[in-house]
DNA sequence: TGTACATCAGTGAACGCGCGTTCACTGATGTAC
DNA sequence: TGTACATCAGTGAACGCGCGTTCACTGATGTAC
């Protein structure tokens, strides 16, 4: 099995030694892979059983081989696309220094994985107040792990000590909420506006952070 | 003409004296109904031509007579969405005093204002990252209109007046976004919720206000 | 006021289309001996 | 190592269904005289 063989999932010549194995975890991530690309231009509810496994190359009959419906592909997807978050959230985690620096940093590095996983975050956006239950109850469920994470987080800066337990979590659904307005303004923007979207997030985080700062002593 | 007559716009056997305008007014109104009323459990683009003629009492063909299509009824449906919130806002603004009075009052009014519009607040949170592109940029400018309005009225506090300008604006554009996030809690949460989320999102106002007085003096 | 004609909201049959799902099947891969 | 059988990913025909849209129509409302 040459690496030509196996970048193009969707050709179905056999290949002498490729596992069965192999081969259907290949056409199932060729299925993931057609379901998002549908999704740059279509909500969830708006796609095809059969479009999504034509572009993926095999008959709409021999999806049930992968995925018993749509819907559970869709739970998938939400997972897929959460993990990279979820890797990208514990390398971040591991470099907390002090409020003011890890501003700058965990923005300039949000706007560019939003960059990088455009279709990912794209569907998430969408879904997460779309019309399929089980895909917004899921992502609700991540952001709010999300938010729960990033609780733990504050409490370790000594400028954030003094508040209340409930306080810092309100301050970090605060600050989540701006993450996801951030990700949705970076979906609709051209890449060259990035900068200036970062910026303003990176004013909106330094404003709530100095507000939480000034809380206790009010 | 009477009062039971009126109720009733899927009724249409003959009425004397009802006018041929009136009628058709009638049922515009009760596709635009019966359109929001599917709303409530599938996004817009999975609510079809079919069942909004059905529940408004008249056959697929007629509700051309109305609309030339669904994205049409789509869009006059944000519309009437946004109405109710604009003459809110311009009562509101009639009655500005000082910001930490004023973040009390807006935050209750717009927790009452959501559930007394339940219907029109989901549609419009759905359709704000929805599929359909035209409904998406029509409550994206609504949005943007609303958070231009804001950015005005902020600079009429004293405690922010020595703000630039383009950072009472990314102050406004904050605000809207906790507003926004607010709606969609109460769209998820059951009717008891409502004072702890109403108490949250003042929580989250007071923060921001008090970060963005500081900011100048930093 | 009465009559003849125009308007037009709503009807019902019909169309072609893409959908999800079923079924019996094919043939390469995998395994038991 | 060779043979016979089992597995199972993918095929292709077929189904019934709801969809948007067309068309010629009906009959109450509206208007001109």
């Amino acid at each position: 099995v040459t690496a030509d063989e196996l970048i193009d999932p969707t050709d179905r010549t056999p290949v002498a030694g490729m596992s069965r194995q192999l081969r259907k975890a290949l056409t199932r991530q060729a299925l993931l892979d057609a379901a998002l690309a549908q999704l740059e231009n279509h909500s969830f509810g708006a796609i095809s059983l059969r479009e999504v496994a034509k572009q993926a190359g095999i008959t709409p009959t021999a999806f049930y081989r992968h995925f018993s419906s749509m819907e559970e592909l869709g739970i998938v997807l939400v997972d897929e696309s959460f993990s990279s978050l979820r890797a990208m959230m514990s390398e971040a985690r591991a470099q907390i220094t002090e409020p003011w620096a890890d501003i700058n940093t965990s923005t300039v590095t949000l706007v560019r994985h939003v960059r990088e996983h455009l279709r990912h975050y794209r569907f998430i956006a969408r879904e997460r107040s779309g019309g399929i239950q089980v895909l917004r109850k899921g992502i609700r469920h991540e952001i709010e792990v999300f938010s729960y994470d990033l609780t733990q987080d504050l409490a370790g800066y000594p400028v954030l000590r003094d508040l209340p337990r409930e306080t810092l979590a309100v301050v970090a659904r605060l600050i989540v909420t701006v993450m996801v307005a951030t990700v949705e303004r970076l979906l609709d923007a051209p890449d060259d506006a990035d900068d200036e979207i970062q910026r303003e997030t990176e004013t909106q985080m330094r404003l709530i952070v100095m507000g939480a700062a000034q809380w206790v002593t009010r």
